[in-house]
DNA sequence: GCGACAG
DNA sequence: ATCTTGTCGC
């Protein structure tokens, strides 16, 4: 594969899965198999100054509909946001979750007008049976750091954090940490905080953190989620209901 | 063989 | 993930 700017990789996967995507467990399980040895963990390169927190969620029968919600970094305002809608191609086995959520993910990638430099994800990095999260598969796909923020656990040993926020203990699985039991919130069940791609342990400790100041979630998450399910904040005015919205892209934002 | 099991 | 109101507690 040629180098060329991270925009266009994204938009070409976009238009086409590196592969054909697998149909059964057992292949499903040599992709994790092949693409776990790609994944980098490492210092994270550069602070991002856009990151990406995606979420998935199910609609009436088959379908999956993915966000993603673009904030600025540190700030954490919303900059820009992605929506695509595709047939189920995976069903939901545990342990194989990529494969069910990342076809839309990737279509709402090419989506955006911005390149993150972080992706965010609702579930695993390398805290995996295989090592081979959500987060760990979408980061070696997209070619961009990634971070796994998993509301319960998949694998691994714990013990249970002090309950004030900052606290955390080292996930450990096969004898290796693979990421950590973070309190993010003061008396609030922990998240499960992993590095995907791109990224290690310390840089996904400290992401977390910066990600998730005030609630349990990351803001990232939090962002993408009202997005993949309608909410909408409490509006001041019940009459201007008035709002177009084309085929799931909103708000401005200024191109890299 | 019996549990555990991201979203 | 999703179906769903009220309720308990800081």
């Amino acid at each position: 594969m040629a180098y060329v700017d991270g925009m266009s990789e994204l938009a070409r996967n976009a238009l086409s899965l590196p592969e054909p995507w697998p149909t059964t467990i057992e292949d499903a399980r040599a992709v994790q198999e092949r693409m776990r040895g790609l994944v980098r963990l490492e210092p994270l390169a550069d602070l991002p100054k856009l990151v990406a927190g995606i979420d998935v969620g199910l609609l009436q029968d088959g379908l999956v509909r993915a966000a993603v919600a673009v904030l600025d970094f540190p700030a954490l305002t919303l900059v820009e946001s992605a929506l695509a809608i595709q047939p189920a191609a995976f069903p939901y086995v545990p342990g194989f979750l990529s494969f069910r959520e990342i076809p839309p993910v990737l279509e709402a990638l090419g989506k955006l007008n911005a390149l993150p430099g972080l992706l965010v994800c609702d579930g695993q990095g390398i805290a995996h049976p295989r090592g081979f999260g959500i987060a760990s598969h979408l980061g070696v796909l997209t070619g961009l750091p990634s971070l796994g923020v998993a509301k319960s656990r998949l694998v691994g040993r714990y013990a249970e954090p002090g309950s004030e926020r900052g606290s955390r203990s080292p996930l450990v699985y096969r004898s290796r940490q693979v990421g950590w039991v973070l309190r993010t919130r003061t008396g609030v069940k922990p998240v499960f905080v992993s590095p995907g791609h791109r990224l290690d342990l310390y840089g996904s400790l400290e992401l977390a953190m910066a990600l998730a100041p005030k609630y349990r979630l990351p803001e990232t998450t939090r962002q993408a989620h009202n997005l993949a399910s309608g909410h909408r904040p409490r509006s001041i005015k019940p009459e201007s209901d008035t709002e177009e919205v084309d085929k799931g892209r909103r708000h401005s934002n200024s191109g890299v």
